[in-house]
DNA sequence: CATGAATGAGCGTTCATTCAT
DNA sequence: TATGAATGAACGCTCATTCAT
């Protein structure tokens, strides 16, 4: 996990800190503010994870991130801002994703570049989250709750997601390529189901070896909703 | 919701208090009781839905109710016994229902002594479901989330739930009736694609008529782990 | 200061608490009810006049008063509810009698009219004094320091006298009473004067004896410092 | 307000920094301390007034002043002795005009030169007053309450005008310059009067055109309020 | 020396639970 | 038995003060 928060950690920047700041970048005190940080959000989602976002206090997570408690108010406002901080990197990468699969898709005139389209989108999807499993399971978790207070990031991510894969799903219906029926309910059967599995994977549920995960659903939702006889797909 | 809840409320009595109350079965005392109790159970629901479980507290519950706070402690130790008292009756009938089906499903020796089953079950869903709705919803809602605390009896209802879907598709896998997939991937893609468009629909997402819902997600269903052609089967 | 708060502390209930109570009026319940009031203000206006109103925190009020913390909120939202809660009976005292003596100066016709109308002021005035010494000092330390969170009620007392006080000057120079000078500024000269005075006469400053201050005062405000032949007065 | 600190706050040193400094008197560095003082002092002035010297967080007058936190501490010990620094010289110019007046008072054996001496006590008194607007609002504002804490240098303000007043007064009685009252009260009368006029004045209450103040102020000490023949005297 | 990050005691407030009435 | 008052631990957050950079 530690890897998997690295980065993200300098993301966004807290607003209620003076961004100018003494010494120079990467500096001593630039790197114990990256790592303060990063502590802070390390400590987040591991409590987070463990116990749902609203029932971690912030005495909880100074606790575990070796701080004082006033420290924490340095680098985020309240608990809420720290979980937008986890997920605004997430959130930007499934939507450059989500975008750029839709860019593509709306260009592509042959089947042969339509599929490319996808794989495309898979592959990074695949990337996006194996470098976010810890983020996710925690989306994972708490996505369907009351959006309110710390859950509202996590709010936000839903909503974008699901207008994402509508907007692949319509793309694909534009294009004929699925069987009539309405497209709101196929991306919600297919987001479910994906969502679910990964959900099992990650909580190490026996889901069976994960190298057959992927073929797998992919097999399901194509044949599942692909029109057609379904002897010519191949993933 | 007020019917939905009328009987459940009666069902298993919180074991904290004397199982022997005064005055008869269906008395002046006894009819106070389980109004009290129905009362505290919708006040309940209506809060956990709107706010999520863990952030409700007793005083809003016993507020809504129109019951002073000490009464609250009288029916139930605790907000987890009350939620464990919501969910009771719906755990109850869907393991009857999961159970039902298996044993049909084990003892058919013919497609369509199966097919019977399923449908049976499904028509049994579906009773369940719209008895339910507000309860299915708070289930979906939080059933992800970490088990603890008031949340414990909806883990319960979730690892339920997993155990009879599987119980299920491995008969349904005994009898040949699947394509050669692992069938925990598959149970959990059915699990997760109904879970999330019931979601959809108690949420008031735009999910197309409810009609279609259930012969498209069926067919979405069978047209995707169906082994062979799919053009035989018609609900 | 016993006596002083015992009446008040039953006048204007906190608001945020149900009217309706269980227990007969002047049970068990409602004697405790009004006990613990009184001891938070008593607590509170003792700590207020030595510490400063806004230097006083909850956990002393709880303390002086020797109740549980959480306990002050059921009879005050907070700290600027209790000041409000101890000025107001002084408040309507002040406000009461300014309105009897605007009234009765508006309706004199003739001097011993009005001068009884005076009179009949000043001595409600010095009955109101001694009921509420200790209100009244916690008023002298603060009135003139920004009226802002727990001073609000403060503030607005001082408003509320400076109206009243105005107004009676004003009904004083119709009747061509007074030298021709701005009223405005020979009512703040007199109030000025005499909170002081009193200030003083409360703070156990040496003012001399006590029943020379009224006289001392009345004269000082008719005929001024100044020596010379003014042996007409008489109070 | 700017140019009313400049020369105060260079006035008495905070007394736990070493005295001796690098760098010349007058060069970069002491120029620099001397601003940074003054800027202190500036902001910590204008936030009291708005909102009390108690309620005032250090971080509000080093963010008002445009000044690291740390800096704060290294020109003053604590919130207190910025105050102290505030009204030292006042104080100081106050005691001044008091002595140099009593001394006059004390040698003149004639009446012109005692009125001379009052006359000029008064002028160098507006002056002051003048110099020292915001300081003296401040004053006023905050004199009564608790000397505790960041109040302690105003509360000893008030002390060292008392006494310097009770000083002329007993002085001028000592001539036979009084009506026969306690010099105590007539000296609280007129501080308390003279007081509540400023006060207004300074909090822009309608008082009347400015010019008119001081006369009407020394009428009314000197005649009194009743209306009578008392023609005779013209400051 | 200026800076602002770190600290932790302490504040106002909430809340589950107990208990007198 | 129903009520809501009492309790005090715990929470989110602030702030004076210290200290590394």
């Amino acid at each position: 996990m530690d890897k998997e928060l690295e980065d993200k950690a300098t993301g966004p920047k807290p607003r209620h800190v003076p961004s100018e700041r003494p010494g120079p970048v990467g500096g001593k005190r630039d790197q114990n503010r990256r790592r303060r940080t990063r502590e802070l959000c390390e400590a987040g989602l591991a409590l987070f994870l463990e116990h749902g976002t609203e029932s971690v206090t912030i005495d909880q997570i100074v606790e575990q991130a070796g701080i004082a408690k006033g420290s924490f108010y340095r680098y985020f406002k309240d608990k809420e801002e720290l979980v937008e901080t986890l997920f605004a990197p997430l959130q930007e990468a499934l939507e450059d994703n989500f975008n750029t699969c839709a860019q593509a898709v709306k260009e592509a005139s042959e089947l042969p570049g339509l599929l490319f389209a996808y794989q495309e989108f898979a592959i990074r999807l695949n990337d996006i989250f194996f470098e976010n499993r810890q983020l996710i399971l925690l989306y994972l978790q708490e996505n369907r709750a009351p959006a309110h207070g710390a859950r509202k990031a996590i709010g936000a991510l839903a909503v974008s997601i699901t207008k994402g894969a509508n907007a692949l799903t319509n793309a694909a219906e534009v294009h004929g390529l699925l069987r009539p029926f309405d497209p709101r309910v196929s991306t919600l059967a297919v987001i479910g189901a994906l969502e679910r599995i990964l959900f099992g994977f990650l909580r190490d549920e026996d889901v069976g070896e994960f190298e057959l995960l992927a073929p797998s659903l992919i097999s399901l939702i194509f044949d599942g909703l692909r029109f057609g006889d379904q002897d010519a797909h191949s993933t």
